[in-house]
DNA sequence: AGTTAATATAAGGGTATCCTAACTATTGGA
DNA sequence: TCCAATAGTTAGGATACCCTTATATTAACT
């Protein structure tokens, strides 16, 4: 029998959200964390002060909020729970995305790490999740690579799906039913006014995509140079 | 996202606990709960009321505690999918027993049916638990069998394991070391003075085993009326 | 029947996490 | 430069659990 209680649960939704919204290592404003995990932004203050005093964050008042080398540490590590749980959750027992989302937000919480390694082992040492996210090593920090999100390119503009930014699971499904997935091929086609809907080939095939979802698309650009 | 809380997650381990004492549908003294969940007296009973308000169990004073329908379903549940993980991560992951019982103890909190269902899909339906408790079924309620603890038999009693009371981790390990798991032959040869260890034959081997252990032990007699 | 041991309840606290409402401090643009 | 919008803090509460230290109640044995 285990403690009942658990600490960590809540710290590490908000190590994983900051995690998740500082990606280029930007502060994150205490506001953004708060809306993500849709508390007051008092609450998130007061949080985040605790977490600075446990070492794990530091805070600039009126700037944001960065994660210290122990924080992004403990962030990466449930991320990469999250994303093994994802593959397991997919590959082995054939859910469906939006669920599997979901599940691997409650299993990563579960942290052993002979638990973590055993699944990495058990499923090949997978390198990225589902959804393209990459999954962290068992020890050192992830390398950023060059992504631009699918809402930022212009008419014209080429490139390949890397990832989704997995923030809810809802978007997971809607993406997945019009064949948006890591490595499909995408060029904008148009833009609708006032940074409106996109209409985009994705695989050959024509899609139209709102804003808003297209900035949970991130790409890697293909440069044509070559076509022109 | 999902919600920041855990309401369940202490409630569960109640029910689960009076679920693995209350094997016969015998009221359980609030005091062996409070002793089990290493918690005060006092606690245990707030935490009684307040699971008797929520109708998952009834507690009649000075006697014990008794779960309702909706109770007792409620903690097969857990007991169900602690089960199966138990099941993938002795079969799958391959981790030994100790572990495996810990890790199970947290998986049990993700309780989507849908999860519990791939996964029991994914495992081909087991009946048992690496040590031999029944896995209660997705609706319905689990049929007893008639076991008898270790302890219990006397001198020249025969029987086969059927399973370990799964009440902590520790235990697991000492007995798979000494081959005592579900399907071993036991026939008990010798009981020390004062209730003391017992020597047994397990599975032709000689095993000395403390009372206390024993009890953790069940088992289904074999009449040996044949053999006399 | 009377006492003791087990059980229950009451009183007073503690921590972690959340809330709203009201107030203050800073930033950044007009 | 000044002010509105943004960000942060203070104050006062709520809930779910947990604790210890009394004090009542009941059960059960002598």
């Amino acid at each position: 029998m285990t403690e009942l209680h658990k600490f960590a649960e809540s710290e590490e939704m908000y190590l994983k959200t900051i995690a998740e919204i500082s990606r280029h290592g930007n502060l994150v404003p205490v506001t953004n964390i708060a809306e993500r995990l849709s508390i007051s932004t008092v609450s998130a203050s007061e949080m985040v002060h605790r977490l600075q005093d446990r070492g794990l964050l530091e805070h600039t008042p009126y700037k944001g909020v960065r994660l210290t080398t122990e924080g992004r540490k403990r962030a990466e590590g449930i991320l990469r729970r999250h994303r093994l749980w994802e593959c397991f959750l997919t590959e082995h027992l054939g859910l469906p995305w939006k669920q599997v989302h979901d599940f691997a937000c409650q299993l990563e919480h579960v942290s052993e790490d002979a638990l973590t390694d055993a699944l990495d082992k058990h499923l090949g040492f997978p390198s990225f999740c589902p959804h393209g996210n990459p999954i962290p090593p068992a020890q050192g920090v992830l390398e950023g690579r060059e992504t631009t999100p699918l809402s930022d390119l212009d008419v014209g503009q080429e490139g390949v799906v890397l990832c989704i930014r997995e923030e809810d699971g809802e978007i997971l499904d809607y993406l997945d039913a019009r064949a948006v997935r890591p490595g499909s091929r995408v060029r904008i086609e148009e833009i609708a006014p006032y940074d409106g809907p996109r209409s985009v080939l994705m695989d050959g095939e024509k899609q139209v995509l709102g804003r808003e979802v297209a900035e949970h698309i991130l790409i890697e650009l293909v440069h044509d140079n070559e076509t022109e």
